[in-house]
DNA sequence: CGTCCGCTTGAATAGTGTCAAGGTGGGTGG
DNA sequence: CCACCCACCTTGACACTATTCAAGCGGACG
């Protein structure tokens, strides 16, 4: 798998000027990164942990559309001087770091390698889209479900992969499906050891 | 809804050298504009038409993940120097105008302002995709054929929209769900008016 | 005129959604 | 510290939707 970071190779250190205004944070399962709507001033990067991206709308409410783990960029969009598409929650403890439009524009401006790292991401962006659609769309709901898992296992940058299980409501809603049905999959997964509980809150996949 | 030419309010007449290599073309229904896997050596923009983006692989087959119409870009990932990550197809026929990867590079370098152009169709692509997969994998099939109808009218530009239906396999392939169940709601929508037949291969929608 | 492919339709079955009731765990406040 | 509360998860029963298998239909084209 090639090398994901946004700044993978970059010189970011050297710019003191730049390197100030960007933030790392650390959040807590179900804290917001940003809102659908809400004016795009930064790009972040997933350092760990994951992100689900749900998209809103007054006839259906909230609808998770796809989930990013390490590596991944989210809100590329702020470099298009727009509003954010989706909104922005973690999924599990996720740690990211906040890259505000002008300093990216001045990093980009000095080391043009920056742009296409960014549209590596663009596609990396859409094709995992069109994975999501291809693979959790299809076939009966417990296929989906373990297509679910396998992507839930990918998300995580370690060996020996163990990964944070969003809840039924969001697997659900990016499955199409309803809550009672993964959690009923769920239950004789679990059953048929398949998914084991690793630690507080984290599982792992066998087979 | 904005400009979505790939070229417009550029200067690209103006340039001798490379209009020339920039050839137009008219697809029959079904014809292939380039195959997964292939090294992606052009970009292609729809003059006309739409075409239907597909995944295959060994253990399902073809799986439809997107519809484009006039205006989009497909084949973006030729400027990262890669194989193309879908196979693309027209869906009725189709005008599109082929762009080699070397007379892009080229014009980007005298007008800036076309990347800043890819760039937005990057974003198109992804929001394209994430709608797809929120309004066409949720609740009951009906409301799913009634969401890809709309789509499909979407993609026409001209007012008045009649557009070409795809087969009932693209359907299903696309909704996730099997062609009978498309043919039946379909069949019943024909019944109730709400698609109707205006001329040969070409539909319209009523409310 | 006959063949082929895609579309249509039917009937039986399996899969899912829905409604409803109860369980669990973490967090809060008395 | 305990009791309570709420949000989330679990489980069951039932109705309904959708899939499957199968057979027949229709137009396109040689």
């Amino acid at each position: 798998m090639r090398e994901r970071l946004l700044f993978a190779g970059l010189d970011v250190e050297s710019d003191r000027f730049l390197l100030s205004p960007i933030d790392h944070y650390l959040l807590t399962p179900g804290y917001t990164v940003y809102h659908q709507n809400q004016r795009a001033s930064a790009v972040y990067s997933i350092r760990s942990g994951s992100v689900k991206l749900s998209l809103y709308s007054s006839e259906y409410g909230e609808r998770v559309v796809r989930l990013l783990g390490t590596g991944s960029a989210i809100g590329l969009e702020a470099l298009l001087e727009q509003q954010y598409q989706h909104s922005a929650v973690a999924i599990g403890s996720t740690q990211l770091c906040r890259i505000p439009v002008r300093t990216l524009r001045h990093l980009g401006a000095q080391q043009p390698a920056l742009y296409s790292r960014l549209m590596l991401q663009w596609q990396e962006q859409s094709l995992l889209a069109d994975k999501h659609h291809a693979n959790l769309n299809h076939g009966p709901i417990k296929n989906r479900v373990i297509n679910l898992l396998y992507i839930l296992e990918s998300l995580v940058s370690e060996k020996q992969a163990t990964f944070y299980l969003p809840s039924n409501q969001d697997c659900a809603s990016l499955l199409g499906t309803s809550e009672e049905s993964v959690s009923r999959i769920m239950a004789s997964l679990k059953r048929q050891g398949i998914i084991r509980k690793a630690s507080a809150h984290r599982w792992s996949l066998n087979l």
